[in-house]
DNA sequence: TTGTATGCGTTATCAA
DNA sequence: TTGATAACGCATACAA
């Protein structure tokens, strides 16, 4: 069903018919209705391959993220394909796995995809080939968690954030705290969060250097099971996300360790599951689905200028602090 | 940078750079590696909507979803992903929020969107208004989760594996079970679950009709905290997902009992959090990625074959049980 | 207010 | 093995 079949059967031309879809103020009112019945009865629907060649423009937006299993990016994901659908865009996920080589073929792909723009979180913008490639493209494009001056990123303060968090754990009393901290090569995020630990800790003059890098999902609560098997163990622990955090608690238990009694256990992302398990995590809390929001907000204004947004858009939005019941005072 | 471009700077026509990219065996080798050479330097990439147009295929798939909040469903997305990827299709997902008038929506969209296919998951095949539109408009299409005789469906038997589940239960020594589902009416699946439940009570000699629907997520809790307080209270609540599971040993804790000491919970879903929790879910597993994966790969060969999916193609996959620590002998 | 005509970038048909 | 050309469905400049 093509424009041209609609205006036969409406006796119009194809450029009322499209003007009837596109500038509707432009067109007789009695023309316009007709035309609409007539589409509505032919059950019309623009081609969208056909509108998007012709202007140039596809309405759909690129989305790289790394994975959908941590459910901070399905929330932020979430976010992204609210704010882009009531923009009237469509999106174009593709996830990574915090895998490089993945970053740039993704990039790629949307590249070739036709993508009017793009969100992404990728591993360090400092370092990422996806990026380079894809700044000489000259697509509008948004980081989201990321945070670098060179680009337009949507975050909130992590350094700060886990600065504070680590004065609020010896606030209560702790003392000897190790971090938890996924790959710290793979992610410009758990860089900033193992910054704020050691500033934190240095600031208080505890020892900052206690941490743990856990590389891989499936020896992660083995490894902080024998951690906590070492005496002296730590009193608290620092996680630099809510999925190493629940595995934080799976592995004090596994040790023989009540949290919080025994041992407090933070996280960092505001999973919203997070706040329906037992203990519920106390964590630092990331607008994630905002993050999405804001990020494709800056995309859109930008796509609609023609132009790049600029790194001076970057925003740090407000995080928080759940409570929770996972961190206690030291007894 | 156009085909047209990259034909003038190598010197040859726009047919032989299209075949260059489309189908290289058929062009000299000298040629072949002088176009693609300059289509290099050029960094041309070609145009998604004008091969769609031509083609009349876009190589997307559309996906419409509940929400991306469950993991279920984003582990589900995930395996769509990988599958629709690696076999050369971009996926366009949108979020119903269970959400009726959103079905429709979702579909019309991605009908004008152009996919050459779509995967869902909608509330209620039978009565599925979406459904029915998208039939009319001849489009090959897979259902994900739901079950129906006329329909293409990728899916678990939750019938049986709720009966199943009950039988395990009172070989436990549980008698008093109570049912804890989502809103009947908005999921067949909560439907099926809900009728393998009270089959299997019945099966047992025991009282089937004990169930709890908990139609929203905000309320889940304290619902299920009331249900728990009362006397006599059930020995085991068996959750039609696993979201409601994690919810109901909340409830458990905030009423003063122990799971699985003073009350055994089951979930349904098998989402990969389960396993880190203390105490670990125990639960009903789908291969969640996999039944992604599986209906992708239905409609590609649908789409390749330029027919829709036959009812007759659906598929149960094996669900399994994950012993977990959330659910013990009566004591 | 409406119609005519062109071109967006590609693939496919046909001829060379 | 290669080239010329038409057509996919649409939006828009321009003419009426």
């Amino acid at each position: 069903m093509s424009i041209r079949e609609v205006a036969e059967q409406a006796g119009v031309s194809m450029a009322t018919v499209s003007r009837v879809f596109n500038r509707p103020d432009t067109v007789n009112a009695v023309t316009r209705a007709h035309v609409l019945q007539m589409a509505q009865t032919l059950a019309y629907l623009p081609n969208a391959s056909a509108r998007s060649l012709r202007t140039q423009r596809s309405r759909v937006i690129g989305v790289v993220l790394p994975t959908l299993l941590n459910p901070v990016f399905a929330e932020c994901l979430d976010g992204i394909a609210k704010a882009a659908s009531s923009a009237g865009y469509a999106i174009l996920p593709i996830t990574t796995d915090y895998r490089l080589e993945s970053e740039e073929l993704a990039v790629q792909q949307l590249l070739a995809g036709n993508v009017d723009g793009m969100l992404l979180v990728v591993s360090n913008p400092a370092t990422s080939s996806a990026l380079a490639r894809l700044r000489t493209a000259n697509l509008p494009y948004v980081l989201a968690y990321n945070q670098h001056p060179d680009h337009p990123c949507v975050s909130v303060d992590s350094e700060r954030a886990v600065h504070e968090l680590v004065a609020r754990l010896a606030a209560l009393g702790h003392r000897r705290i190790t971090l938890i901290s996924g790959q710290l090569a793979a992610s410009d995020r758990a860089q900033q969060r193992q910054r704020g630990f050691s500033a934190g800790m240095q600031a208080l003059g505890l020892d900052g250097t206690q941490w743990l890098e856990v590389p891989f999902v499936e020896t992660a609560v083995q490894d902080i099971c024998a951690l906590l098997q070492r005496s002296p163990r730590p009193s608290a622990l620092v996680c630099s996300n809510d999925l190493l955090a629940i595995r934080s608690i799976r592995a004090a238990h596994l040790a023989g360790l009540r949290v919080p009694q025994d041992i407090s256990v933070t996280g960092f992302d505001g999973i919203a599951l997070g706040e329906d398990l037992t203990p519920m995590l106390s964590t630092i809390t990331q607008p994630n689905a905002e993050i999405g929001r804001h990020g494709v907000q800056l995309l859109v204004a930008a796509m609609a200028a023609g132009e790049a947004v600029s790194p001076a858009s970057s925003v740090l939005l407000a995080h928080g602090f759940r409570a929770g019941e996972s961190c206690a005072p030291l007894s």
